[in-house]
This record gives structure tokens, sequence and C-alpha cells, in this order.
DNA sequence: CGGAACGTTGAGATTCGTCAATCGGTGTGG
DNA sequence: CCACACCGATTGACGAATCTCAACGTTCCG
């Protein structure tokens, strides 16, 4: 149930065999989600965070009108809520993209953990920290970049962060989104996010067909997103 | 020195005076910024994390040709890289808008402190959450508001954080950024800043004057913004 | 006085949004 | 099997938001 994330933190720092056998110990619920639904309702109050187990999720904001920010896209292996342990309320709600298991932690577990293990705490920690660094990013790509480099920069991130919990197949990724998610992920409306698309296929970076996306010139879309993967911390760093 | 963040923290949670001397306890050096000046490099290797004592800045990211992203100002009694305790390496910059006193205090000191006191431990965990919930907001400003909204919503969201450590004075603020700067924090050019400032202050909502704006309708401009400043967790919460 | 930094204004170009229509695949009821 | 509805992708036309370039104003300071 937490391999992928367990796979994910050992990238990050070593674990020892009792922090490890402490991490497979934690108790929780295995709740499915069905596309289209809220896996995580807006302001909800939290006692438990949520791990991905499968699918792809994704979190959001809207404004009062209707409009819909996605804010980041959650893979397997990926906490969905944990800033909510210290949190309590959540300040946004999470939309299952595909079909996704997640697997429900207490709070109370996740506290006992990180008092036992000061040193998962900080991994915890960090999750929750690379979570702000891609943020940031996105906040760059927002602000600072026209639609190609946006996508570009969109899908090098993906790639990478499924490619660490071995979920990608040669240069090729499952993505579950609509161009109409898409969209509200990029900060573009539907119709733009089409042609945009249609850019990185013209330029023959990409092929993208039901729900597959294959990344056919990599350096390439690097480059135009002007993309740096450092900030996913996926290199080994005592914490 | 770190009256603020002592403040801060105890609208979040309660201290014990054992963990409130133990934050007065901490060692570390005082370094001061001109206004202008980097108070941290991009990608910089941190051993130490600085909190912001007097002072605005701000962390941006930068594209290869130079356009410049703020992703988030700091105000006195925030760190400024929290997170570079389990980060180990900045993803951004830190620039001083204006003259900057910083407290750094090294990661080994913060190391002993989260370890003998874990709820002192969330709690810093909880500064680097409410940086990322910030994130998401800002997000959400630049992915679907306008030019008047994203400014509303940014002046809203700093006027309640210097109000919560007491650094505003009957509706007034300062806010010592350039038209320039508030323009790579928006994710706007130059020019159109000047006229987004210029709508809001056709429409009385603020003056901004000699870097100091005072805001004439706080509720015109929540409205505008859509503004809700649930996610800075100024609340008590137990964590 | 002159320069530098910041703010302001005008004009024209570009990006992106909105509205509306069409296309293709899929599922369903008759 | 066919007609139809629905969803997502695509296209065209037009308008709005925002950018770029260029100039000018204001303040401060050496």
């Amino acid at each position: 149930m937490i391999e992928f994330l367990v796979r994910k933190l050992t990238r990050r720092d070593d674990l020892s065999p009792a922090e490890q056998a402490a991490l497979r110990g934690l108790r929780g619920r295995v709740r499915d989600v069905d596309r289209g639904r809220d896996i995580i309702e807006m302001r909800a109050k939290v006692d438990h965070s949520s791990l991905l187990v499968s699918g792809m999720a994704g979190r959001y904001l809207t404004l009062h009108d209707g409009p819909r920010q996605f804010t980041e896209i959650s893979v397997p292996g990926d906490f969905i809520d944990l800033h909510g342990f210290v949190m309590k309320q959540l300040d946004h709600g999470v939309l299952a993209f595909s079909d996704c298991r997640v697997f429900e932690v207490p709070h109370h577990e996740i506290l006992a953990l990180t008092e036992a293990y000061p040193h998962l705490a900080r991994l915890f920690w960090l999750e929750t920290v690379v979570d702000s660094a891609i943020h940031r990013q996105w906040l760059l790509a927002l602000g600072r970049q026209d639609g190609p480099a946006r996508l570009a920069r969109l899908l090098c991130e993906l790639y990478l962060r499924l490619e660490a919990v071995e979920l990608t197949r040669r240069r090729r990724m499952d993505l579950p989104l609509t161009q109409s998610q898409l969209g509200e992920t990029l900060g573009f409306s539907t119709v733009h996010t089409n042609r945009t698309i249609q850019i990185l296929r013209e330029q023959r970076l990409i092929t993208w067909r039901d729900q597959e996306v294959e990344i056919l010139d990599w350096d390439g879309l690097v480059a135009l997103a002007e993309f740096d993967g450092g900030y996913l911390r996926l290199v080994k760093a005592p914490v």
C-alpha cells in the first residue's frame, strides 16, 4: 500500500529498517474514488491524511462564480493532504482525475510515528516542502511563461515525478486529464489549451492520444520549458 | 529578536513556558542586508535558516533570459527559508525589498530544538505549510483573476499578515515594493501594474503614496479579490 | 545642474478569452 | 441495428486583457 511512498522517500534519504517497518505498519483505511469525484471536499476539517495509492488527482481552488484552478497534480506515492496534519482545516479540494485509490492514515497514527521517529517527521515535512517548491515553479510558469513553455514545464515535471515511482514506460506516461482540466491547471481556457497542445505536436516534441503522452524530444521540451528538476528533490541528501 | 515569531505562533497554538524559553534561547547570527540586495542567492546550499526580523523581502525564481517572478512576500516574524532545513538546497533566491535584518539560526540548532520539542517541530512545519497555502492562493490569482482582483488579493493578504505581527496602523501599512517589483509579483508588466493600481485608486478602495498603502474600503477590497484569509491559519487550533 | 530611479501616459502589437459551431467516439434505448 | 444524446476535442471569428516600445514627468541627491 505504501510501497510507492517508501520508494520515493528512499530516493531522498536512507531509511533504517526500523523506520521502514514503522512506515509499513501504519494503520489506515482504503477508499476508492471514481473519476470526476472529489477525494477531499473544499474546506474539509480533516483528522486523517490520504496517501494516493493509484490514479491521479488534483488539488484545486475555486472562485465564487465557478472558475477553478488546479494547484498541483498528485501521483501515486504522494500524500494529497499531508499538510492537513498541521493545518487541521484544508484550504482546497482534491479531485480524482482518474479512478483513484487512497490510503487514509489517521492523524494520531502520524503523530505517534513522527514523535517516535523524528527523522521520519522530517521526511514527511520534506514532502510538504517539495509541494511548496512545485507551487513556486507553477507560479513562475503562470506569471512569466507563455502557453507552450507552460505546458512543456508541466509535462517535464510530471514525467520526472512519475519516473521516480516507476510509472513511466520509455518516454510515455498516462495523463488522465481532459483538455478542460488541463486548462484549469495551466491557467488557460479550454480552447487555448487545445491550441497550445497542437503547437507542441507540430514541433514534434510530444504526441498525445487517449490519455497517453509520449515525449518525442525530451531535450527540446526541457529547453522550451527552461526546466530544471532540482526542486523535486529526487536526490539523496541527509535530512 | 524572535518576538514577532512568538507572537505569530501564539496565535496558532499555545506555547508552554518551556517552549517559549527554548525559542528565545535559539542561538544565531544577526545580519543586515541593504534594500535591493539578495538575502539568499538562488540555489544556495544552506546550513542555517533565516528569520526576518525587520523589513520586507521576496522569494523569487527567474527564467534564463531574465524575467523574474516573486512567489511570496515575507514580513517580520517569517522565516524566509525554513524549508531549507529539510531541502538543504534552496530552489529560489530572496531579495530584500527594503533594508532588512535577519537572524540566521544554524540548522543544528533547529534540529536540536525540534527533536527536544516535537510540538515546536510541528509549529515550524506549519510555518512552511502556510507558505504553501499562500502559494496556492497566488496560483488561483495568477491563473484565474484579472488585474484589479489580483492586486486586491495581494493587499488583503499582506494586511492580515502584517496585522498579525502588529505592524499595521489603522488600515495603513508600509509596502516597500517598487511598481516594477509589484509587477514581478503579480505576473504583470510594470506598465500594466501601474494601470491596475490606478483602477483601485479610482474605485476609492486604496490610496498608495510613498511606499504606504491605506485601505479605504476593506469590504470592497475583499469582495473584489474574493478573499478569504482562512488559509493564513491565524486562529488557534492545537497542533 | 545633471543623472538616476521611479512613476505615468500613449499607441500599437500580441496573447489569450469568449462565443458558437462542428466533429468523432461511445453508450443507450427503441 | 439505428437514432440519439453526450462528452471531449477541434476550429473559426472576434473582442478583451495584457505586453512592448517609447516618451515624458517627478523626486531625490551628488
